[in-house]
This record gives C-alpha cells, structure tokens and sequence, in this order.
DNA sequence: GTTTCACCTGACATCGCTTTCCAACGGTTG
DNA sequence: CAACCGTTGGAAAGCGATGTCAGGTGAAAC
C-alpha cells in the first residue's frame, strides 16, 4: 500500500478507461493474443503508449505462475571466466524478455557449505543457470524445486548441459607440447576441494595422462601439482617446483600445463621473478583463452565462453518455455588451440 | 495457472492450517512481527519450516510494492572493474533480503543510445545501482521513475553516489612521475564518447594537467593520446607514439600516466612489441589496482573497488527503505599509490 | 464476580493482472 | 427470415500474500 511519491500509479485499469475497453481487452492486446481486431488492438496500443504503462511483473507472475526470470549461479562473477559467460547469457534472455537474478555463492561455494539455499529461488525465477557450481548428486534441492536447470563448464547427470570436453582439452594442451619435443611436462591445478564443479580441474588432468601415456610416456607424481583456479595458487606451484629441483633449471620439466590462463598467468609472474625465460626455458600453455591471455603472449587451448552462456541461456529458455520436463541435452563445444609465444621446443 | 509438475504448491493457507492458525497470523509471525506470542510464533515456525514454505515475492511484491530486488546498471559486466563493484554491492544487498537483478547496456551504453528503457525497470526493483552510467542530464527519465538511484564511479548532481575523487586521481599519478623526476609525462585515456559516464577520464586528465601546472610544466597537447578505456587502444596509442617519435627512444616521452589499469597494459604489451623496456627506456602508471595488475607489476593509483560497491548499495537500501527521499550524499573515497615496478626515474 | 485493558488472533478486502467463461454483434446460409 | 457461426469484448473469479480492523481471550483491578 505503499504510495511512493506523488506518482499517479497507472495500471491496466487506467489504460483501459482511456482506450475505452475493458481491462481484459487490454491485456490481450498489449500481449498480442489473437481475437482482438487490428482496430482496437492500435487504440490499446497508443493509449498504454500515451501512459507509458508497464504492466506489472509481480501481478503477471502472480497470476500466470510465471517470473519471467531466471536466475545465474556461480562461485564468484567477478572472475573472467564467470562474467563472460553472464554477460553472453544475459544478451539471450534479455532478448526474449526475461530478467536475470544474481546468484553468486562466494564462500558458500566450497564443499563446506554444499546446500545451497534453494529457499532464495523459489518462485522467483523459471530456471536456473548453474555454472560450475557444486550442486552434489542427485537428486538434489536444487532439482526438487522442480526448476529446469541448465549446467555450464560441468555436468549433471541427468541435467542439460554446455561444456567443452575437458578431457579433450587436457590432451590438446599436452599433445602440443609432446609435438613440440617436451618429455617432461608438469600439470598444475589439481583442485583441493572441487570448489568449481566436479571435474574440471580432474579431466583435464586425465587428458594429460591419456595423452602422456599415448605418446609412451609415464606420468610422474611427482609433476603434479595442486593449485585450484586462483592465480596465487600458481605462482606458489612454481615457486615450490623451483625449489624441489634445487633451483637448476636442469631439474625442472621443460613445460607447464596450466588449468586454467590465471594459473598461467600466475606461473608466468613466478617464472619472472626466479629468472626463468619462457618460452626458452619453460614452456607454459593454460586454458580458457582469457580477454588478457594474449597480454601474455599466452599460448591456450580456448573455449568459446561467451557463446557456451548463450547457448545453455537458449536451452534453459526451451526448457522453461516447455510445461513437460525435455529430455536433457549436453551440448559439448570444441576448444581450439590458440598458439603464442610462451610455447617453444625443449631447452 | 500452470500447474507447474505435480508439486503441490504449498502456501500460507497451507502453513496456517499445519499450525492451526489464521494465514494473517502465519504472515505476521513469519516476518518477526510484533503482536504474536511467542508459542505461536515458535508454531508457526515449525510449520513453516517443515513443509519447506517460502512466501511467494511476487506475491509479497503485489501487496506491498515493494518487490526487495534492486537493479545494477552496467556498460558490461565482463570488465574486472564492474563485476568487482558488482560483486561488492550483491554481498550487502543480499544480506539484507534484496534480490540482485542485472542490466548490462552493451551496446545500448555509447551516447548514440541515451535513452535508457526505464520501463524495464518499472516495478521490477526497489532502486538503481548506476555504474558509472551515461544517464544525461536531469531530470532524466531514470528519475521521473521515482526509482532510488545511487551511482558508482560517477555523480549526477542531485543523486547519490560513491566515487574516488578522480581529479585527485589524475594528480596522485603524475605527481608520483614527477618526484621521480620526469618532465615528460604522457597521458593516455581522454574518452572519446564518454562511453563511462560523464567525467572519469576527463577528471584524471584534469587532474595530470593540474599537477604538471604546479610543477611549473605546460601541458603539451601532443603528449595527450585518445585512447578510451579498452585494452587494445592502450596499445595502439602507445603505437601511434613510437611511430610519431620516429621509432626513436629519445623524442619519446619518458613516462605514461594510463587512465585505467588496462590501457596501461596495452601499453605495457605494445612496449615489449616495439622492444621498450620498462621501466628503464619509460615508466608507467595506471589506475584501479586491478586483480591482475600485480602480475605485470604495475605500478597504479588504487582504488577500494569492492568496497565502492558494498557502500553504494548501503547508500541504496538506505534510501530505499525511507520513503521520503533522503538528501543526496556523495562518498568520496581515497585513491592510493600502488606502487610497484613500472616506474622508476628517467633514463 | 464484574469490569478493564492489553494482548493476540482471525476475517476480509485488497494489490494488478490473467483467464476462463459468456454475451453481443454482424453477416451467411438454407 | 430464422437459425447459425465466427469474431470480438466484457464480467468476474482467482493468484498468494499483506494490512486493517474488529473480536476474543486472559489476567489484573476493583
């Protein structure tokens, strides 16, 4: 009941009174429903114009049981890798008319807080975004809520999906640095605790292994780092790798896999400050193809970010528009390699 | 009326009848209001929590007006600095019972597109975040919405806002190249179309020509470079320079104040391209401490990114929940030398 | 044993829109 | 000319919560 300002608070009523029909007629014309003749439908039409009339969402949601909303979870959005893929989501829903909810988990994304406040969505939103988020099996809360789902950079059994293969991406990156003569190829980003999804951080290591063992080679322990997503946690890697080879380049690996261009990124800085050159000592390839990796003259296996948010943005939407659930789909997308200058041939 | 799955839709009639009360009374007891004992209040509770009710927002929306989202208005959400402020701003508001509802402009944020749908807007938020957002003058229809607005990294007299002083700024910046004894100092970032909102870049620039006048040096108009805020025309500015100096380090300026952390590692890429070593041959400075701008070990004026954000929108709420109108207050907060390796004294 | 009063609680109207129904209308058809 | 029919528009019933107001209860006061 609140009478905010002066604001004369024009509604379908008001609208109607000036078109002179009825609010019904209103509706139906304003939504371009049929059985309403081009006259009337132009009278309605100018009037609400002459009114500047929304109508409200909260009584159209009210009554149709529909948001027109969808809500976007993610670890963090001010993350690269995260916003890209909002900002491509976004440009699909907003084009259909539908709003977009922040849902970032921030410190609740980790594994110690694995329930997510499903209360938050309820009826709030149609469907649901879920980039890597940690959601545990099914069935989980989030699927209990009856929502449609739609998951991007990991899947859910069950679940529609946008990713790229990871443990494709994991072979590509190594399979460039074999072909480039590296034996002894380290991967960083083990993740500790998973915080982004199930298995990123773990297919691309299989993918190393896959292609290490493909070309005859053992992977060795050893090489095999734990960073997780944060840039700091892959200057810490070298710095420790540094280290443990006694500080002679001679018992370091000739290249570095990184899970993801921050990791790289972080690797890189490390490499600068120990006097290490890359590519001439060290070679360095990430993943993700990063708005800044070329800063770095980073070479990277990429993703198309962007579009894997408009397309899970698409899906979700067919999803939503569809009263029966629809069979889950996972769109797999191909990463390219994207060669630069911090990839070179063994010392 | 979509009968949305076989979910059985559980309301406050629902709860009111597990605990044996009016919905009136689940209502009031429910949101912590007075006028309910404490045993029913505990009843109520239970109930509520046992069949996993959540009052429906639109609903709840319908009633009282108020819809408990807020709206973020953004150019992008995929630069560091938005998501940063964004993300700030989601952390308050959250805690607080506020939705978060996104609405990046995109291509709609250039002053060929001025006009702002408000009516998106209408009803859908409580109040406005603008980041740093080109609204024109007042009265603009953002306020004939009568929708709280509290802007970031920009003011609009009459509004609300958080903001570093960006004069102050532009003088920190060049005076730090001036201690270090340059007299030659470049200044790459005048807006073109203001894309950013009103005075950002031309405030920083204010503020260099400020502290170049007080150092007894004339400004010289062939040192100020166009370049916008994107990465790539840092680079391409810095380019345009080398080429005007006829690729020779001595008509070259001996230090660059950057409007912005990006430009200024577009500038630092296109450096290392033309074979200019920083900071020996040309010191470098930016703005924003940008999460990535340690690893090029840019020296930069900071600014408390997040932090900007968490008090705009305490700013908003509090606006939001007053219904007068509160009176304009603008925060400035103190910018701060970063300093690190891309400056240094004069070759 | 009333009366008083503070305190709780319930009934009901209301928010603005959508969505069945159903009535009216003008024009065909037999 | 009456019966019929497709088209168009209106009346009214919700949707699920909140806010108002009146009533009912108990304890305290007389």
């Amino acid at each position: 009941m609140a009478e905010h300002g002066l604001a004369p608070m024009i509604g379908i009523v008001q609208v109607a009174a000036l078109a002179g029909v009825s609010p019904a007629t209103v509706s139906r014309a304003l939504r371009g429903l049929p059985g309403v003749s081009v006259t009337t439908r132009a009278t309605v039409t100018d009037a609400a114009a002459a009114l500047g009339y929304v109508a409200s969402p909260s009584a159209a949601a009210l009554t149709t049981g529909r948001t027109s909303a969808i809500g976007v979870m993610a670890p963090w959005i001010s993350r690269w890798f995260f916003s890209a893929v909002i900002e491509g989501a976004h440009e699909v829903v907003s084009n259909e008319g539908y709003d977009t909810l922040l849902y970032p988990l921030g410190a609740n994304a980790g594994p110690t807080a694995p329930v997510i406040d499903t209360r938050a969505l309820h009826k709030r939103v149609d469907g649901i975004l879920g980039l890597n988020v940690p959601l545990g099996l099914p069935p989980h809360a989030l699927q209990n809520l009856r929502i449609p789902l739609v998951t991007v950079g990991s899947t859910i059994p069950g679940v529609s999906g946008v990713l790229v293969d990871d443990i494709e991406v994991g072979q590509a990156a190594t399979k460039h640095l074999l072909e480039l003569g590296h034996r002894a190829i380290a991967f960083m980003g083990t993740d500790p605790d998973q915080m982004y999804g199930f298995t990123v951080a773990a297919d691309r290591q299989q993918g190393y292994e896959q292609a290490l063992l493909d070309a005859g080679i053992i992977p060795d322990p050893s090489l095999i780092f734990e960073t997780g997503f944060a840039i700091a946690s892959g200057e810490q890697a070298m710095n420790r790798l540094w280290e443990r080879a006694g500080r002679t380049l001679a018992a370091m690996p000739t290249a570095i896999f990184a899970v993801s261009d921050e990791v790289a990124m972080g690797i890189l800085h490390a490499a600068r400050n120990l006097g290490i050159d890359v590519p001439t000592d060290l070679s360095v390839i990430g993943v993700d193809n990063h708005d800044l990796a070329y800063l770095f003259d980073l070479t990277t296996i990429g993703q198309p970010v962007r579009n894997q948010g408009r397309i899970a943005a698409r899906m979700l939407l067919d999803h939503v528009r569809l009263h029966e659930p629809l069979a889950p789909k996972v769109v797999r997308m191909d990463p390219g390699l994207v060669c630069r200058k911090t990839t070179t041939t063994p010392r």
